[in-house]
DNA sequence: CCCTGATTCGC
DNA sequence: GCGAATCAGG
């Protein structure tokens, strides 16, 4: 396969969408996906984010590359590719691409606070039981028992040398108290109320104080109602058939 | 392991 | 110019 007008077109559309160099490739035929990114880069189109260079900035000067061929002449101190931060905003608006379409996950519940922490099993024995021979005041130790010095609420700590433990923590003054529920969210349609019939649809953000879901009414067999049903459902028809304009969601059950 | 994009380098 | 091989992070 060459890279033809039509291959090359294509290409820059897809890629514009966001579509992996792998489905390109499927997309296009013929052509691998190293093909796919190197015509990419030949081409000059704007990378994406790369897994490997996806952080911060930093730079990480010439790479292996060079181990192979043995350079003669050592490369001077090269100033590793001042790529700027590259303020990549993204098409975005228009042409969402429709595979990778992030659907606005039905965010994994928002972990409602830790209502019981942990039932603080057994960090053996805290502050009253185990400690080993509370020392009065100035109960002289018999022999070689080691000498115990209260750190306060907490426990004690040895002070003998060379017998050393890492001190016992003081339990935290806490009482832990149910949850609940914010007044303010009566009307909400909370985590809790959640269930097979009603929409499961996110409002908000998990974490901001109005955090809420749906609650209409499910579009049968599914978890959300049906206007966001629209929202999480899109179209995906075999890569054969695809076409730039998408056709709207919520097609027919599979 | 899988995936990803980037890069190198022989062709 | 092409793309397999390789690298490196998720």
């Amino acid at each position: 396969m060459s890279w033809t007008d039509e291959r090359i077109d294509k290409l820059k559309s897809l890629w514009g969408q966001g579509l992996t160099a792998s489905q390109i490739a499927d997309e296009l035929g013929g052509v691998s996906r190293n093909a796919v990114i190197g015509k990419a880069h030949r081409l000059g189109l704007e990378s994406r984010p790369s897994p490997v260079k996806a952080g911060d900035g930093a730079a990480p000067a010439a790479p292996a590359a060079a181990a192979a061929s043995a350079a003669p002449v050592a490369p001077p101190p090269a100033p590793p590719r001042a790529e700027p931060p590259a303020p990549r905003p993204a098409p975005a608006a228009a042409a969402e691409p429709v595979r990778a379409a992030p659907p606005p996950r039905p965010a994994p519940t928002p972990a409602p606070e830790p209502v019981r922490a942990a039932p603080a099993a057994a960090p053996s024995a805290n502050a009253a039981g185990a400690a080993p021979a509370a020392p009065a005041a100035g109960a002289a130790p018999a022999g070689d028992q080691p000498v115990y010095r209260s750190i306060g609420p907490g426990g004690f700590q040895r002070q003998q040398p060379g017998e050393q433990q890492a001190p016992i923590p003081p339990a935290p003054p806490r009482r832990l108290v149910p949850a609940k529920p914010a007044p303010e969210f009566a009307d909400k349609t909370s985590l809790l109320d959640l269930s097979d019939r009603i929409c499961k649809w996110p409002i908000g953000h998990p974490g901001e104080p109005d955090f809420h879901f749906c609650g209409d009414p499910v579009n049968p067999g599914f978890p959300y109602c049906v206007a966001h049903c629209g929202l999480a459902y899109q179209a995906q028809l075999p890569r054969r058939d695809r076409r730039p304009p998408p056709l709207p969601f919520g097609g027919p059950r599979r």
